[in-house]
RNA sequence: GGCGACUUGGCCGAGCGGCUAGGCGGCGGUUUGCAAAACCGCUUUACCCCGGUUCGAAUCCGGGAGUCGCCUCCA
């Protein structure tokens, strides 16, 4: 299995540092807010991935953590006037209802930044002892320049990154481009003692914690949305392989935006869709899909139309598995389509081709539509989509039949006025009938 | 300004030097009381532009144009 690796910008071979057993830490929500499509997009990213390694056999440990301490969530909690622990676990609460409603399978792991805090100062003094970090003011800095390598991720060079430099250094650091690692104590703010001063953590040093905490010095896979790349990868590479002296992920993996009407959704720009809106007006298979016709390092825009699409095209896949419900067997010849294209770098959108492909082959000829209604099961489960649609209960069928039976009796006295208003008003509850030569099947869309 | 990604038919989207990708939409037909679902056919020489390499390029090389992202918080 191929998959595309940030640090070296080249499609590598993926093997596990250890046997048979991978370790992923996936940069999760800052709980500063509710979560939107965006979000919903990178973290279905992820639950393919990791699916997907464990169909291959491999014994992963998935790890995704919550940022629950930050300026933004503070500044929210002094608007709002509420504890700032209350909002953080509003907004983590309401993440966790999302990817449920997704399908998103649980992590091992959802570590909290406020919960690390131990090791957060730890590692921090370990930096300062290094003579890598240093206190100024209260705050305690990354020195950048002391870390060589400084860039490697992002293919920047710290003269670069100078010249670029658009805001107002903070001026207890050294160097611009110095990032925090604790934040002093400012008043009527949450803080923690620690040997250099009470403050808080800065951004970037939780995950380095969590990391170390949960899944060792080095992770096979490091991964979270492009936009993560620089500065926060970076630095979590700076702190975390000064602090261990051993590299810190074997992969780095990015995903692509969501973007709309080609910008990047973000709540900052107010140019986003939440997850609620997504959510209530399409079922989670259908954003599944929508999500993964494309391929994850690709920006991809959102629009009702292309939702529309999706949740046509996933009809389809329905329709074709509502007709062939019964157990079959796993064609191997498609599952070996699948796994190939699987396997480089996770192509979502060919895998997903292979479906169709198989889809019309089974219409085209019915004697193998069972079994290839059994292997798209079996695929579908794989790429995280819920099948279980057909859950229906008894007593619906005993209603449904009850009408089937009246509308055939009115059908057969031609009264096709009333049997018609029968169809189109289940039609309109989302039930739907189809008269055909073995008689009246019915569905739940 | 620096760095990076991208540009495929009406729309989305694979493609990694020769072999019909796939989906959605549209049109016509078969089927149906009418629908739905499904099937068949069509949607005519799709690959940003200009050069080059090659027997052959959407695919490789060079140049140009455009879109987006990162360089500040961001999934």
């Amino acid at each position: 299995m191929k998959l595309y690796d940030t640090y070296t910008s080249s499609i590598r071979e993926f093997k596990p540092i250890d046997g048979n057993n991978v370790k992923v830490y996936v940069c999760g929500m800052t709980v500063q807010d509710s979560p939107h499509a965006g979000h919903l997009r990178t973290f279905t990213s992820f639950d393919i991935l990791r699916r997907y390694l464990e169909y291959k056999g491999y014994k992963v440990s998935f790890v995704q953590n919550f940022t629950d301490i930050d300026d933004k969530i503070i500044n929210k909690s002094k608007e709002l006037g509420i504890d700032w622990r209350k909002i953080a676990y509003k907004y983590e609460q309401e993440y966790i209802q999302y990817a449920k409603l997704m399908n998103f399978k649980e992590p091992d792991f959802y570590p909290k930044a406020t919960l690390h805090i131990q090791e957060i100062i730890e590692i921090i003094q370990s930096l300062i002892n290094k003579g890598f970090a240093y206190v100024s003011n209260g705050n305690v800095w990354f020195d950048v320049s002391k870390f060589e390598s400084y860039g490697k991720l992002s293919k920047k060079t710290i003269e670069e990154l100078i010249s670029g430099y658009r805001i107002e250094p903070d001026s207890s650091k050294k160097n611009p481009y110095d990032f925090a690692l604790w934040k002093a104590y400012k008043e009527n703010e949450p803080y923690w003692y620690a040997p250099f001063g009470r403050g808080r953590p800065g951004w970037h040093i939780e995950c380095s914690a969590m990391v170390i905490t949960h899944l060792g010095e080095t992770v096979d896979i490091h991964g979270g949305a492009e936009d993560l790349i620089f500065p926060h990868h970076e630095n979590e590479i700076a702190q975390s392989e000064t602090y261990t002296n051993k590299k810190f992920s074997n992969f780095w993996i990015h995903t692509g935006f969501l973007n709309i009407k080609g910008e990047k959704m973000s709540k900052s720009t107010g140019i986003f869709l939440s997850a609620k809106d997504l959510l209530e007006n399409y079922e989670p298979n259908v954003v599944r899909l929508f999500y993964i016709k494309a391929h994850y390092r690709t920006p991809l825009d959102f629009s009702e139309e292309l939702l529309n699409d999706a949740k046509n095209s996933w009809n389809r896949v329905k329709n074709f598995l509502l007709e062939y419900s019964q157990d079959g067997k796993i064609l191997t010849d498609i599952l070996y389509k699948f796994e190939e294209a699987m396997d480089d770098n996770l192509n979502t959108p060919k895998a997903i081709s292979v479906i169709f492909d198989a889809i019309n082959l089974a219409y085209k000829n019915r004697e193998i539509a069972i079994d290839v209604s059994w292997t798209i099961r079996f695929l579908l489960s794989i790429l995280g989509f819920d099948i279980n649609f057909q859950r229906t209960s008894n007593r619906l069928n005993e209603i449904m039949d009850i009408i089937i039976e009246i509308r055939h009796e009115l059908r057969k006295n031609a009264q096709f006025e009333l049997s018609d208003r029968i169809r189109t008003r289940l039609k309109d509850m989302g039930i739907v009938l189809e008269d055909t030569k073995e008689g009246t099947k019915w569905k739940v869309l």
